[in-house]
DNA sequence: ACAACTTGCATCACCAATGTTGCAAGTAGT
DNA sequence: ACTACTTGCAACATTGGTGATGCAAGTTGT
């Protein structure tokens, strides 16, 4: 059920499959509008490959939609957000998280529709965020009288923000992986302190 | 130079002009996708009418984008961001902004093309934005080592967000004017001191 | 009132993208 | 080696959106 395959692939067929994954990501970020022979191009298969593997371009983003996905909920569980010091799997789901979404950033992006079972899992991992982001207020780490979804959102917006530029910035000069290490501790560094200087206020 | 109109439209065929933007960005910011026939349905004139008035497609989105370019770098003008004490600046210029966003969300998120004249607008608005907080900078309200095009791009995150929140929620329910100043309170008290307490760190 | 302008409607041509099929050549797995 | 599977290629049908045109009816401005 989580997928229109029936039976199993043969090996090739599975690589292929991971490749147009792959392709589809990197031509629809750049140009969401990108046809289907694009598509194949930049995956180096024929037009006609595609459609045997995904009935419709729909069919196609919306498996791209989940990969994505699943992906992303791993790399959240992968910081056993519920167990570790909160602060510490803020960390590791933010470093997780942005290696995920560097690579998938058009399929996190396209809004699921209702009833997907990306939706389900994207929602599970929300959930699971905003449970963080009460754990971290309850440990001190928020101030007592911020929302904690706002906080999340908030969050989110600079992932997002992160992402955007990386994608548009490094992607053409080197191939070589950024750092999301030192991008995660700058970000929960601003998400935590702000910008402002402590003496100046309001 | 600044639209494809050679002489001036008689006016009625003005209000249609501006009726027809204001549909597109409705229509458009709700499904990106949309037919030029739906935009047209939206703004309850015949698809022929359109257009009419915008050659093509890309035509009306140009239009879309450069109109909505305009309202914005009035409203950051407004705020007389040069002159005023930086941070009262930014207060002004974020409630102007958040109200004119608001209504174009659309219009604002479509990569402007080069060499368009919104690019230049744009541009010169994001120049602006950077100046701003080069002063916030020198007059202590950033701290020093905070880089402020870090600061600024952490701030255009917020907005986006926020207007993300607002165009989803609120829009649905009731037509009223969301409190813009309200919002950009928050907004700023956000980007300065961020979400964590001043005890726990890092 | 009159001329100029604008709009809706019906209709057309056009095209680019989608999705399908059959077949021949190549590859995986046993 | 043999079978089943997969892929590329070529060709095709379909369709939905785009853009254009001519005309009749209505509106604006002077």
């Amino acid at each position: 059920m989580s997928s229109t395959t029936i039976r199993p692939l043969r090996a090739d067929a599975e690589r292929t499959v991971r490749t147009i994954l792959e392709a589809a990501e990197r031509t629809l970020n750049r140009n969401p509008a990108a046809t289907m022979e694009e598509i194949a191009a930049a995956a180096g298969v024929a037009r006609t490959t595609v459609h045997r593997r995904f009935a419709t371009r729909e069919a196609l983003i919306t498996a791209m939609s989940e990969w994505a996905t699943r992906q992303l909920a791993q790399a959240v569980d992968d910081a056993r957000p519920d167990t570790s010091p909160p602060l510490v799997a803020l960390y590791q789901a933010t470093a997780n998280v942005l290696r995920v979404k560097l690579s998938w950033g058009f399929s996190m992006n396209t809004s699921l529709a209702k009833g997907n079972e990306s939706e389900r899992i994207w929602n599970a991992v929300v959930d699971r965020c905003d449970q963080l982001f009460r754990r971290l207020q309850d440990a001190g780490v928020l101030r007592a009288e911020v929302d904690p979804v706002w906080a999340r959102r908030v969050y989110y917006a600079l992932i997002h923000e992160v992402c955007q530029d990386l994608s548009t910035t490094s992607n053409e000069t080197t191939g070589s992986d950024p750092d999301t290490d030192a991008l995660a501790t700058q970000l929960i560094d601003t998400l935590l302190r702000g910008t402002g200087s402590p003496t100046a206020q309001l």
